[in-house]
DNA sequence: TAGCGTGTATTAGGTCTGATAGTACACTGT
DNA sequence: ACAGTGTACTATCAGACCTAATACACGCTA
């Protein structure tokens, strides 16, 4: 199922948030599907039912799910979402170069290394 | 003067030490040059002299200052600072640049934008 | 020497967030 | 009726952040 560091500092329930949005955007879970109830998930990643269901909601804000009273939380198949999800990128993109042309770095350089990241690795 | 945003969530302690590795980094500090002290920046910024020796603390363990008993703090000369920030700076790239493929953002788009944030604004 | 301005250390308390725990209720489907 | 689902609410605990107050050591200078 999905990922979750226990170590990190970063709070669970938005490992949980980040690890359904990548599903969600790579294609992995497809608009109507049926995501895991909050008791199972809870149970599933041997947490506490009240933090899945701060993540659903979280989702459900962003647009990425839909909740049905009874039923369960389904994908939604919003369109705009990747444009939205686009946006917010790069605009931290640009306050990465900022802080990367404070150190001092080139635009040759970033680009450079930037494209090798490209193609290197997998999605997830 | 240091620019903090109050009504940011980001600890303040933290904001403290980005804009003086800000300054340092960027050369407007230089070597040798003596900081504010812990009351008169606490006074400045309208904090605890408790909050800005946090920060002053973070920035010796990072090797961006060093104190002085009896005298004050002083902007070192450590010439490694600036790889070991860039380093860290490629590592932040390399992560970014995964979520921008789960994305759908495509090489061509991420370089050519970058390459834009490169040449518009100002370093602070 | 005395005093002032430094850095440094310690303890305490207040606030907020994250996470857990338990309970209760409404809805859907069989 | 029952089981599984979402939802709501309260209570509690732990940790991070910040403030507050105090105390001490050091360097400089009148």
């Amino acid at each position: 199922m999905l990922t979750i560091d226990y170590q990190n500092r970063k709070p669970l329930y938005e490992q949980v948030v980040e690890r359904i949005q990548l599903l969600i955007l790579s294609g992995a879970m497809e608009p109507g599907t049926q995501l895991p109830s909050v008791r199972a998930l809870a149970v599933d990643l041997s947490m506490n039912p009240n933090t899945i269901q701060k993540a659903y909601n979280c989702l459900e804000k962003e647009g990425y799910i839909y909740p049905v009273k009874g039923k369960g939380n389904f994908v939604s198949g919003d369109k705009g979402l990747k444009e939205k999800q686009q946006k917010l990128f790069f605009e931290t993109v640009e306050q990465l170069v900022k802080r990367g042309r404070a150190l001092g770095v080139t635009r040759e350089e970033f680009v450079k290394q930037a494209a090798l990241y490209f193609e290197e690795g997998e999605v997830l």
